[in-house]
This record gives C-alpha cells, sequence and structure tokens, in this order.
DNA sequence: TAAGCATATAATCATGTAGTTATATTGTCA
DNA sequence: TGACAATATAACTACATGATTATATGCTTA
C-alpha cells in the first residue's frame, strides 16, 4: 500500500470499526465464537462449553449476532447458532501473532 | 486450515487477545492511530488532529503504550509517539473489509 | 531563578455493561 | 390441557472507563 495515497477514514466509519473491536473485546464472546467455530450449537450445549449461565450466553449472542456475527437457525424448542462472519478468526490470527511476537521479544530480553 | 486439527487457545490466551481488542474498541483510540500512520506525532499535534483534549489523548496515548500498539520519543520539552505495531492496520483493513461486505449485501436487499 | 510551555496525573462524574437472579415466552410431549 | 424443557428478557448490582477540570511535573529560555 503506497502510504501517500492513503485514505483516512471518516469519524464515522471509524465508530463503526471501533463497535466491530468492542464485540470482539470480551473473553467469553471471544470463547463463543471458538467453540462455535467447530460448528453450529445450540444454547444450551454453548453455555456449558464456556462454562457460563444461560442468561449471560443469550445476552452474549445476542450481541454476536446484532453485530452480524453469528446466525441463529431455530429447531423446536432448540436455537442453533453459528458463525456468519469468518473474519473473526482472520482477525484474532493476526493478534495471536502480534502478541506472539511481542511476548517473544520480551522473553528475549531475558537471555 | 484444517479443521479437524485446529488448536483451541486457552481460556488465557483468549483474555489476551480480548484484551487488544478492547484497546481498538474506542474510536479516538483508532483515530490516533490512523493519525500516527501517516508518522510520530507530538502530543500537542495528535491532540488538534483528533479534536480532543490534551489530558485525554494522553491517557489514551497511555492504554496504547501500555498495549504496546504505540511507542514514545522524548526530544527537549516535547513527547513524540509513534506506531509500535503495524499489525494494527492489518485489522482495521480486515473489519473494513467485513463491514463493506455486510452493509453491501444489506444495500442489495433493497434492489 | 522565574516564567512559560508541553505533558502527565489526580479527582470526579456519568455512562455502559458483564454477571446474577427471577421470570416470561415458546415449543414439546405425555 | 398440563408439566416440562429451552431460550429470551427484565431488573438489579458492581465495576470499568471516557471525558472533564484542576493541578503537578519537567524542560526551556530569558
Amino acid at each position: 500500500m503506497n502510504s501517500l495515497t492513503h485514505q483516512e477514514m471518516s469519524p464515522d466509519a471509524i465508530s463503526l470499526v471501533a463497535a466491530r473491536f468492542k464485540i470482539l473485546s470480551e473473553p467469553l464472546r471471544l470463547q463463543i465464537l471458538q467453540h462455535l467455530e467447530k460448528g453450529e450449537s445450540s444454547v444450551t450445549a454453548i453455555t456449558y462449553a464456556v462454562q457460563s449461565t444461560q442468561p449471560n450466553v443469550s445476552k452474549h449472542l445476542k450481541t454476536l449476532q446484532d453485530g452480524g456475527l453469528v446466525s441463529k437457525r431455530q429447531d423446536g424448542n432448540t436455537v442453533y447458532y453459528g458463525i456468519a462472519d469468518e473474519s473473526v478468526f482472520e482477525l484474532c490470527k493476526v493478534v495471536c501473532g502480534s502478541l506472539k511476537e511481542k511476548f517473544t521479544e520480551r522473553s528475549a530480553m531475558f537471555g
């Protein structure tokens, strides 16, 4: 990318990007997404997987759905949630790489 | 990536990833980073660029530095901050792509 | 040394939200 | 229909944090 022709984002666009990051800033939501990466799952199953309470998980799922990151599908009594936006995992991969580098540097500081 | 051999992250690692996202979840911090993408800048210049107050900008810069995203360099009376982790821009690019796709889809819903 | 500038910090307030508990809603099945 | 199961919602509490105002710190220069 040519930094001289770099186009700045408007404050409004920046706010939308920040909102996406905010959704991803809760450990429990990331845990839920990680669980859903293996395939769609019911609220009960998710609740068990992330070791939380059902109302708390439901609330986080609503947040994730409002942000367009997960989708829901109802079958009888059960609601199955699934990943709706795979970019989440790309984001996590980039962050993991950055963190690994950071901690590797710090580790090297001690020989 | 082979999803069958996908390695889950530990809750501790997930918390660190969430913390990184949290740092990026404030519009003003993203504005600061966008400004710094053009090159290092003093607190006063940053404050003017993002149209905020100096103490507020200083606090956000501290948050960014604690997270390892920016670095500081003092020259006399003036402190210059600069980008310390370029992965931030990769993250924003991925989010922008996802958001563009999302809104394009919704736009298409109306013909 | 005194004045002035740049930056950082402290105190305060207001707001947002994660988690919990209780309850409502909706579907299934006997 | 009635009891039960799965999920969603509401009310509440506790806590984190963004913004502001005031002040402290530290460097520079006259």
